[in-house]
DNA sequence: CACGTCTTGAACTGATCAGTCCAAGATGGG
DNA sequence: CCCATCTTGGACTGATCAGTTCAAGACGTG
């Protein structure tokens, strides 16, 4: 049974990451870890350290993984900022509707319950959560909007965008989802226009 | 001690309310309801009921309080409905602003905390949840607006002001969660106005 | 003033929580 | 083949959870 790791890293981050994506920090008890995880409570705490340490770990894994994605999706702002838009809202929209994964948003929901969190995660989860809207910006700069546009819609793109997981979780279509975002990509080309 | 009850039934469920909405259903636990109300477990119990029965009262008390607000902030939508939803968006901004009452929304975070809740009680809050569109879409129909067009906008709009809380506690400013409504009220402007 | 009724406070129950500890045993080097 | 090393499983700890029970005692009625 030892002598050599029994398990794969990945996966096992996989599952917990997963984990805490369904049931949310308060209500992943180790238990659950354990069982999702295939692995026993020492082994999580020789391998990946206390129940915090272990969500950081995940918090870090999500949003290193979609913030990747959410990068590749605006690579293409300078030339075309609507579509590198559209095609940011559909990393989200793609992930809602991928049934290998959880609804919902593993930063909004953490967010959310930052109160109830140790302050030093609360802190991280909101550095993370606080990454979309720069990049939102630089992606609407290099589209040729200017600086106070470029603000503006950032932080407004960031916004509808974390609310297609809590929508979605609150049962909404894929349908309306997809009107959700028409009117800011509709906005933000009409903002982009060369004259209003 | 007793005899008759010791304890002002409205303050007591603002306060448990306020508890709920300040750290969640699963990060309430009865010890801080009693707390907060001033009221022991058994008063709690013989007056309120269990802890489900009091969140769906606190629940309901927080959807009716807002949804008055909203309602009214509504109400002048046939005549100016842009003026409406800037109303209804003020309701969420003031309601953040107040330092009376705490960060996030209730609603909001329970729907997004509804995989940890009993199902009866995740399926009222997506019912309370879900009260929001068809109040704006009423609105915009009542303000002049096409069934297509209002349908869209009414689910964005919702998703948008759902968003406010939770840019809010992620430690948005309030400049900042004005962009986010100002984009969403010009593109209402803009979708209203007689000719394209 | 006496008694039935009802609220209240505190102790209690069994379950579950995060975290610790240690013996059992598999592994790989010598 | 043997032994040091390390993973693993399961038992354990003390804290906290939701919910129950019950005696103490304050009120209103007669």
């Amino acid at each position: 049974m030892a002598g050599k790791k029994q398990f794969d890293m990945d996966t096992v981050l996989d599952a917990a990451m997963i984990q805490f994506w369904r049931s949310g920090y308060a209500d992943t008890s180790l238990d659950d870890l354990s069982r999702a995880t295939g692995l026993n409570r020492s082994s999580i705490y020789s391998s990946l350290g206390d129940k915090d340490a272990l969500f950081l770990r995940c918090l870090d894994r999500y949003a290193t993984r979609y913030g990747d994605k959410f990068d590749a999706a605006l690579s293409c702002a300078a030339e075309d900022p609507v579509a590198a838009v559209r095609a940011f809202f559909d990393v989200t929209l793609g992930r809602i509707a991928d049934p290998a994964v959880p609804d919902g948003c593993l930063m909004a929901q953490s967010v959310m319950a930052s109160p109830a969190l140790s302050p030093s995660v609360a802190e991280h989860v909101k550095e993370l959560f606080g990454l979309q809207r720069p990049r939102l910006r630089a992606a609407l700069k290099a589209g040729g909007m200017s600086d106070e546009n470029a603000e503006d819609f950032a932080v407004h793109v960031a916004a509808v965008n974390q609310s297609l997981a809590v929508m979605g979780r609150a049962g909404a279509s894929p349908e309306q989802l997809r009107a959700i975002v028409g009117v800011t990509v509709d906005a933000l080309a009409r903002a982009l226009r060369p004259v209003g």
